[in-house]
DNA sequence: CGTAACCTTGATTAAGATCAATTCTCGTGG
DNA sequence: CCACGAGAATTGATCTTAATCAAGGTTACG
């Protein structure tokens, strides 16, 4: 039932049953498959999304091919909302287009699509949910502050590292660490974990092998395993 | 008198008489020269600012010195709001820090400062500034989704064309058209302006040559001229 | 198996940073 | 009003990082 994927998700946690029926009534989901368009930069706004199932990139591409991808958005996250905040309260401009870009990265990825005019409504009328599209925009300003930290004044390996860390840190800990612990597996191919850390996937190939080579970490497939910590964090520093 | 400054701040513009007033009484102002800083990115956080004249740099700095300028923000506008939306509704965390660094400009800067606490009762009280809030958000998340763009995707050249169509565009435009309207005046330093378009001097000063040697602009001091608006916007693109 | 997508490795190139040396500009005090 | 000095800007020579180009190797999956 849509309801309780739609509870999960951080600015509806506080609705109620009613509240949430409702708004099963006017949201869509959509099925895609990995490579799959959910919907073009160039497309005007129809409304925002939550990730059900699989994993969405949002990405711009440049002129001549070069991609970047600015979000990864894991189950129960939203995306696309911007467009539905510019000049809210102002006169409601119809022709606002999609941020950026956005891909399934997985088979059987699902997603919301909740419309705009209708969310717009419910915004406006229950300020709990209005409180936490703030926090939740206030996060993402602070993810984008990081990134742009990291891309600005970091080189590609300072930001390999960052991000390996920064998996470390997110992944779910058991209460008994076995010495597996200590390992990520990557959730994306390197070409696009590439195009997440502002580089190209040769060089991201070369920075993992000098990182191997030094004794830090060890690379096989999608699986890494951090060897020594401590240097691991002197070099994201 | 403080209340006329306050009228002029979008997030603020829908309150009465009293509501300002009663903003005011916990508000408070603070005056800078060029190079001082407001606060550092290791500081607490206290609360977030209005720029009442002069300009704030918002900017990081790498552990060898390298800069980034983030945001630029003029008179009327606020800035460091985002630590006080994280984690809003759940419990307050008193320990956030300021998500940058931030330095005055020009001589005669001249900020307020609105305590975190105070304000927060105020945005539960009253779901306008709410929204407002959040439609600020949105267009600051707009501006670095594209300030990320720009950095990734395109090259200093790109860039600094770009930068130069942007000025032009937010100059205000005399209805009657002369020559000298297709000028703009940097209102910083090219140090500074280096920094915000992710380079360093000596690079956009032969960035600036080269475009000049092309007969796309003209430089002299801090005034540019677009002598072929085509061709600058061909380079931008 | 066979093919396509993915990944790695090597050689080369290019953009832009760094280092170093002047030159320019502007505010200050004599 | 001029001279001085500090900060800002320019210019040149060189170096570094990472992109590009090119060729194989690996893996996954029908």
């Amino acid at each position: 039932m849509i309801t309780n994927v739609l509870k999960k998700v951080h600015i509806f946690s506080g609705l109620n049953k009613e509240e949430l029926e409702k708004l099963c009534g006017i949201v869509k989901v959509k099925a895609y498959n990995k490579g799959d368009i959910i919907f073009f930069d160039t497309e005007p706004y129809f409304g925002f999304y939550i990730t059900e199932a699989g994993l969405v990139k949002i990405y711009k591409i440049s002129k001549d091919g070069r991609e970047h991808i600015l979000h990864l958005i894991a189950p129960y996250n939203t995306f696309a909302e911007v467009p539905l905040f510019e000049n809210f309260g102002e006169e409601y401009e119809d022709v606002y287009r999609y941020p950026a870009n956005a891909m399934a990265l997985e088979d059987e990825t699902r997603v919301i699509l909740i419309p705009a005019r209708q969310f717009r409504l419910l915004v406006e009328s229950d300020s709990k949910i209005c409180i936490k599209m703030i926090s939740g925009f206030a996060k993402r300003l602070r993810h984008l502050n990081h990134h742009i930290e990291e891309l600005t004044l970091k080189d590609v390996t300072k930001r390999t590292a960052g991000f390996i860390l920064t998996e470390y840190n997110n992944k779910k800990k058991p209460k008994n660490r076995k010495e597996s612990d200590s390992a990520i597996e990557l959730n994306i191919s390197k070409n696009d974990l590439a195009a997440y850390l502002g580089t190209i996937n040769e060089t991201l190939s070369r920075t993992f092998k000098k990182l191997q080579d030094e004794g830090i970490i060890e690379v096989e497939g999608k699986m890494i395993w951090i060897v020594d910590m401590d240097k691991l964090k002197e070099v994201a520093a």
